[in-house]
DNA sequence: ACCTGAACACCGTTCAAGT
DNA sequence: ACCTGAACACCGTTCAAGT
């Protein structure tokens, strides 16, 4: 940035704008290092000056993704309803990018940062939940909605698009929400000031 | 087969059991053609007269460990208890296999076999949901079950040891089953005599 | 029928070199 | 500081050839 010095033909906002492209158009499959670099008419290795690898890459990616995140927040609509609106904003965030909600649920964090980890514990706490439900409730919700965007990864982008079975990609999502939903208030309702629950799965497990 | 024809060296069990060591032991990122013909002592070429490729080989190991599902069956116990069952014996077959259902959930039959996916539809309808979400029910509960076995994907692959949160992947598990099946029983009872149901996430949706 | 060997078109990534 | 070029160690897969 000093004067006189040539400015760089490449930023890291180029880089991820365009492993953008790459995953809207061709998947979380059609994005490699190399394909970004062509996108950007560079060598394979001038990105790697930018981004440590291509795990760096997909993490800087994703959080561009979620900053159309509609925030977890307890508000006077309720936990339910703002449970569900915020589920629902991962899902259509996601949904452009096929296989990368899908991805991000294999890491650490399920798909959200350390802090929206944390929030969401909160949130789930201010609902009522016992403090040792919490985090499994939340951990529920999202391991539900990366599923759906699993599942949807691989058939078509178009969320609208009438498929085989005659239900869209919506159908699935709002049904699921819905259902996730109920579950937890069913939960909660049976968990009065936290007494521990007893799980009927629990007694199911073989070994 | 024929007389005096010496035996092959390799059949197409031994294939896939060498591929279900792969995975096991390093996941399915740790399965690759080359992996599995240097395991069985073979040139990378050899496997391609058993198997037509990668995709086919999965195919072939999914199906293995599909045999130790216990069946989704409307018995006495009734149908919560048995899909709580199934749920848990699909999570246990593949928990030992990381990253194994995460892949079968992109694919178009979500992980069981289009005969098993026909099969639970029927359980959902004899179970008392209405045919126009006997398929939603299902899907929303294999999707779950997926979802939970690609966060197990990276996490480790025993289910026993206590994580940085003190909570066991079957705590998870156990929690989303029982979530699961109550989400469902409640959105069934909220459905007497299969009227559309009105879905509260529908409204709101975005765009 | 069953398997080998060489080769092709891809990957991610390292490393030295250029400007 | 920023980017290129060559190279390495991997992939899945094709194809011709051997026994």
């Amino acid at each position: 940035m000093s004067p006189g010095r040539r400015p760089p033909s490449l930023t890291r906002e180029d880089i991820v704008a365009a492993a953008l492209r790459l995953i809207e158009h061709r998947g979380l499959s059609g994005l490699t290092m190399r394909a970004v670099s062509a996108e950007l008419g560079v060598t394979p290795m001038a990105t790697y000056y930018y981004v440590d690898d291509k795990e760096h890459l997909v993490r800087l990616v994703a959080e561009e993704v979620r900053r159309s995140f509609v925030p977890l927040r307890l508000g006077e609509e309720g936990w339910e309803a703002s449970l569900a609106r915020h589920l629902i904003s991962i899902w259509e965030a996601y949904a452009r990018y096929p296989g990368l909600g899908a991805y991000m649920i294999e890491l650490p964090t399920l798909g959200v940062t350390e802090e929206g980890l944390r929030e969401g514990i909160r949130f789930f706490e201010d609902a009522g939940f016992p403090a040792s439900e919490a985090r499994l409730a939340w951990s529920f919700a999202l391991t539900y909605i990366h599923g759906r965007l699993s599942v949807d990864a691989r058939s078509g982008r178009n969320p609208e698009a009438p498929r085989l079975d005659g239900l869209r990609s919506q159908d699935y999502v709002e049904f699921g929400i819905d259902a996730v939903v109920a579950g937890l208030r069913t939960l909660r309702e049976a968990d009065p000031g936290g007494s521990p629950r007893t799980s009927p799965a629990r007694r199911l497990r073989t070994g």
